[in-house]
DNA sequence: ATTGAAAATAGTAATAATTACTATTTTGAA
DNA sequence: TTCAAAATAGTAATTATTACTATTTTCAAT
């Protein structure tokens, strides 16, 4: 894999948020410092990224992937009502895979949790 | 509501299987015993059923929803490589969404657990 | 039974997130 | 310096789902 600016460029926005950014919004973010990257730049380097283990791909049921540059196993929790995506730090749940495994009888990989919030922010009026 | 032949077909078929289909399979299923049904027709019910509690929609990941006849809260396992779902008994873990409610300082609504699997057919070769 | 408005339908068009494609540019080892 | 592999910008295609529209069905009140 070749250097790219482009990608850095990704990447350095990614891991500087807390915000888990849809590819859209790192699109425009990255934009504001290189006006030149294209949307698809954006998407081509989040996959290669994630795919690398350098950014987390949160697959959200609701629609748009998210992305963390925090990439050690934990849970998170989305907003019903802003969408907003938020880390959960609670303890990952190591044994559970192994239970699941001998009640199906199967290979299990991991385990995504996702908790279903209304965040303080949308609690008190928005 | 008003009855409608093809919202009682597309109920009595999710509910006769434990496969958790896509829209357009069960679009597919119910064809086969009522030809004229429409895609959308089906996409509107069971759209309506979830939301009446008659079924459970299960937003995957991966892009298409899939729906489950059994509505009480449950936990399912994906299969990495088919795509097939399962249903896991584990018991549902009541007392966690108040653990994140009190991390999070906020109302936690519900939580959904995804196993993902390599199921015992794509094991033995597929 | 008849009527008529609300609800539902079939079929098609629109939407939205993502991926694929293509011609051009950039990278980096020889 | 060269040149093939890798990456890019910009656009087109794909896919699941929702929205729209003209027509048909349902059902409560006559």
């Amino acid at each position: 894999m070749n250097y790219s600016r482009q990608r850095e460029q990704v990447l350095e926005y990614v891991k500087s948020v807390k915000t888990h950014p849809t590819a859209e919004t790192v699109y425009n973010k990255v934009r504001e410092k290189n006006s030149n990257i294209s949307l698809g730049t954006v998407y081509r380097n989040l996959d290669k990224l994630s795919k690398e283990g350098k950014l987390l791909r949160i697959k959200m049921a609701n629609g748009k992937d998210r992305f963390d540059g925090y990439t050690s196993k934990h849970y998170h929790a989305i907003c019903t009502r802003c969408d907003r995506v938020f880390d959960v730090s609670l303890d990952y749940f190591n044994n559970v895979d192994k239970v699941v495994a001998k009640k199906l009888n199967c290979n299990v990989l991991s385990h995504d949790i996702i908790f279903n919030i209304i965040c303080p922010d949308c609690e008190r009026g928005f």
